[in-house]
DNA sequence: AGATAAAAAGACTGATCGGTATTCTTTACT
DNA sequence: AGTAAAGAATACCGATCAGTCTTTTTATCT
């Protein structure tokens, strides 16, 4: 089957990246980790940055996936679903491999706005925002935008405490600010 | 005067770093960029890396000056500082050279926890955060901890969403959130 | 001014970068 | 089975990486 082979190569791609960063992960690396080799790296994608762009379609699809499904399964209500996003934060944060958001990373590593990998990053941000906001609007709450705002603040912040772990428990302790901005 | 050679050296390959990134800016750049000669700058550094450690040390000095300095003047109260370093938050985002935090970067760019880097990092983070509780304890505030934990989510947050450009006002979102924190 | 020492400039090193050309292996069809 | 066509493995390319060595400049002291 020769999408899955593509597939493959993305998700192993991914996995290299998310751990080494694009900038210091040479094709070489690519190569060594994926057995898959660069003539055949190459037939698929013209350029490293189109793998690196591929690889961030591939993680905005799994990771959005994961995290609504996530919120609807640890939520009854629409409101509940919106405090549940920092269960399903926590949950992430405790995996072993955890290491970060790749989104973050990549402005970081790409600071370039008009770079397509920075673009990219934005357009995951904004669809997870687009998500939070129809959850905010069928719950009566009020302002949903304003508190969609807020939240996806608390969301950025405890993923990055997580990461310096500075923080014993930051999924915790976004939640319970965000219960605050819920009921007030 | 020796030494200030040294930290010229110091500032401007802090700009260099913190707009081409520390991977993607090699020595060859920052030689060009600050008109000094690679002989003279590995005569005050052994290695790229021990450079990249000064200019996080003199980034960690200088933000934090300019924070605490620009909190106390915007904020009369301790709690009124805690608030006040949101608006301090927002001039910083508001500069045009404005490209987010140099530490967020940092650990993207070097994730091993041991490498100095990383640990430098998590070193300024503690420093805040060990300023912010001093604050949060002289005020009566109830639960300091925890207040300056959610802060420090809070500004995280603001400084994520002001890099993307996700959310127009970040600052000022999070500053509200923070007096709800305060008041609760 | 001239000798000497310190420092900086820039050519250069092996290694590695992203990417390609050539060789080799595998597959498919008659 | 034999042959052609497709795909992958690897050797290789110029460019650039971090870092050094040699040469030239600059500064100091008498």
């Amino acid at each position: 089957m020769r999408p899955s082979k593509r597939e493959e190569l993305v998700n192993k791609a991914l996995d290299v990246f998310y751990r080494g960063g694009f900038h210091a992960t040479g094709m070489d690396m690519i190569v060594e980790e994926t057995g898959i080799s660069k003539t055949a790296i190459y037939n698929h994608f013209r350029t490293k940055d189109d793998l690196i762009l591929a690889v961030l379609r591939r993680r905005d699809e799994v990771f959005r996936n994961w995290l609504f499904k996530r919120m609807s399964e640890l939520g009854a209500s629409e409101a509940d679903q919106l405090v549940a996003m920092f269960d399903a934060l926590g949950e992430w944060f405790r995996e072993p491999s955890f290491k970060g958001c790749m989104f973050i990373k990549a402005v970081a590593e790409f600071q370039d706005p008009d770079h397509p990998a920075f673009k990219h990053s934005v357009e995951h941000k904004g669809l997870i925002e687009k998500y939070l906001l129809g959850l905010a609007q069928k719950s009566k709450l009020q302002h949903p935008e304003t508190l969609v705002k807020r939240l996806l603040i608390l969301k950025e912040g405890a993923i990055n405490a997580a990461q310096f772990r500075s923080i014993p428990a930051p999924a915790e302790e976004a939640k319970e600010t965000a219960r605050l901005l819920i009921a007030a």
